[in-house]
DNA sequence: CCCATTGTACGATAACTCTAGTAGTACGAA
DNA sequence: TTCGTACTACTAGAGTTATCGTACAATGGG
């Protein structure tokens, strides 16, 4: 029960995945992502909107394949895919958390 | 007369640059802008779309900052930003170019 | 000057996206 | 069982995007 769906490595589709990185909430996801541990809850993200409008731009992401995301009590557990991505877009990924990084030096401390 | 306003190269956002490429025609006309030689017209595009469109797609790309154009008499000649798109985002361009052709093996050829 | 070529501007429409509020579900703890 | 936490589903509104048709402007060639 409360399965959620996933797109297979196979699946993936640029388009999708290109216009999930192209918001910076999601990018700000992706990026605690691959500079943090596996497994954080959604919790564990300071986002700058409401809990629907998060669950919203997390769906996108599993959607999109960037990110997986399994139940574990009361709380979802996201980890970002990079495997998958470098397998189906090599150096994708990585282009983009550096042109993220360069943009936003402090991710932490920015509005957004 | 008839200027055209591109960014310069410090103020490319990449919000703004993946969201041009999250388009398959516009990612197309990259491709073909990498692939080919500089300054193409639009003419020598073979889009899907009407010309109202392509010239709505170009614009996009132009104001992202990937594509620089001038007019030439009755054309416009488009050349792809790539020295200005490493400098920002080193390896963004190049992996999307490559996924891109991964995605689509014959670009001419493809339905889009 | 007339005309063909090339691309733009404008108006319209349908579809999508981001946002949030409200209500509800699943789970763990007391 | 009752409560709190964590997250989702649904609904809805505002804004943006992709698309096209039609009309128009700029240039170069005869």
């Amino acid at each position: 029960m409360r399965a959620l769906a996933h797109p297979d490595r196979g699946e993936l589709q640029l388009d999708t995945v290109l216009s999930a990185l192209s918001d910076p909430v999601r990018r700000r996801i992706i990026g605690q992502l691959a500079d943090g541990p596996d497994d954080q809850a959604c919790s564990a993200f300071q986002l700058p909107v409401s809990k629907s409008t998060s669950t919203h731009h997390f769906r996108v992401l599993r959607e999109a394949g960037l990110i997986e995301q399994h139940y574990s009590g009361t709380s979802i557990l996201n980890t970002l895919r990079a495997a998958d991505l470098e397998a189906r877009f090599p150096g994708l990924l990585q282009a983009v958390l550096q042109a993220s990084r360069h943009e936003a030096p402090s991710p932490t401390a920015e509005r957004l």
